[in-house]
DNA sequence: AAAACGGGGCC
DNA sequence: GGCCCAGTTTT
């Protein structure tokens, strides 16, 4: 026994150890972002918030979350709301299954919840759109329940914290990352922190100190508890397989004028865009030759594919011989649903749901041909 | 287990 | 130009 120690009092306990957890939920409360989903424990506001930030930036998601807001500030709203317009705050924010299940999932949880989110991890996952990391979300910053999560920012602390060998995205690699996820917020809940808090702060602490490319250790709450730092291999981790080459399609957008009214058409819900209003837009084969001239063309990359695409101006009467009717015109994944005329400027003003590609060629249309107005 | 599914920010 | 982002669903 140290000398020191002599005349400590065996009731009296010894100062708490720095834990990891208490480390870095002391961290987080003086380095928390603000957030407009930080200020609420409405687990619809929560709800939301997550579905947006899948795969999503969170300078890029305030604007729409705080819109979407404005129009459907309950569930009941967004449950009463037509599809149509549930489309229309998402467009342009991307992968718009996220909008038609959040759809969807605000109607079960009205019809088949009474409007209540469910606390059970099994009942919210049958909610559409709610997957594991989802849940995870919900039910512990909504509800402060010890459930873990696992999204890129939890996976890569969490493979550095510990030198997890495998890719955290699939197979083995994904199970033993949220088995040491679950440990840790078994031990937070035990130790009677947060877990809401305790899994935001993880997460902030990916976004903010443990970055992808030169994580910033030197300032980190929690260097003292990581394998990859103490061995100084963090560049390392995680270990990621590469990804797949996107393959490059060429797209064909018709504007079909007549007099300032141009053609647009709607997608079926399956597929690439699905739901959402468009030029009316072929896929060609990658050497078809383009007649009459484009008067734009876009190149848009998708995360799993490159898009072509050329706009080609063209008459009613010649898009009538073209086309007998409307729906001679396919998409490439199904069929067309409905057809309406607009003009430009009610196109551009979100009158419809337009995706990001479509918005940037009709924006270069307007500006070459000053026909539209 | 792998592919489909958007779009933008950052190096 | 490639990587990554508070992932989920379908095949």
């Amino acid at each position: 026994m140290v000398p020191s120690m002599k005349n400590t009092p065996v009731s009296k306990k010894r100062a708490p150890v720095a834990s990891f957890p208490k480390s870095l939920l002391a961290w987080f409360a003086t380095a928390a972002r603000p957030m407009p989903w930080r200020e609420t424990r409405d687990p619809y506001r929560i709800w939301l918030s997550e579905v947006m930030l899948q795969q999503t930036q969170v300078a890029t998601v305030i604007p729409y979350y705080e819109r979407f807001l404005t129009k459907f500030p309950t569930v009941e709203k967004l449950a009463a709301a037509h599809q149509d317009d549930v489309l229309k705050l998402w467009a342009g924010l991307g992968y718009y299954s996220r909008a038609r299940n959040l759809h969807r999932g605000a109607q079960m949880i009205v019809e088949r919840f009474g409007g209540k989110m469910p606390r059970s991890p099994d009942t919210i996952r049958e909610i559409p759109g709610i997957g594991d990391y989802t849940a995870g979300a919900i039910l512990s910053i909504a509800f402060d329940l010890p459930e873990a999560l696992v999204d890129g920012n939890v996976a890569r602390v969490l493979s550095r914290l510990k030198m997890l060998e495998g890719d955290w995205r699939t197979g083995e690699g994904k199970r033993t990352v949220w088995d040491v996820a679950r440990v840790a917020v078994a031990e937070v809940h035990a130790a009677r922190l947060n877990p809401g808090d305790y899994n935001q702060a993880l997460m902030e602490l990916g976004s903010t100190v443990c970055t992808p490319r030169s994580p910033s250790c030197s300032q980190c709450p929690v260097a003292a508890f990581c394998a990859a730092t103490k061995n100084d291999v963090q560049d390392d981790y995680p270990k990621l397989k590469a990804k797949s080459v996107s393959p490059e399609w060429k797209l064909r957008a018709w504007i079909v004028r007549d007099k300032n009214k141009i053609l647009f058409a709607q997608r079926g819900q399956d597929g690439l865009f699905g739901g959402m209003w468009e030029l009316p837009t072929e896929r060609l084969e990658p050497k078809t030759s383009s007649s009459p001239k484009p008067i734009a063309r876009v190149t848009h990359v998708l995360s799993h594919r490159v898009l072509h695409v050329e706009a080609i101006e063209i008459n009613q009467p010649d898009w009538r011989k073209r086309f007998p009717k409307n729906a001679d015109l396919t998409c490439w994944s199904g069929d067309y649903t409905q057809f309406k005329w607009l003009n430009m400027d009610d196109a551009q003003s979100g009158s419809i749901a337009l995706p990001a590609v479509q918005a940037k060629i009709l924006a270069l249309c307007a500006e070459k041909t000053p026909l539209f107005d």
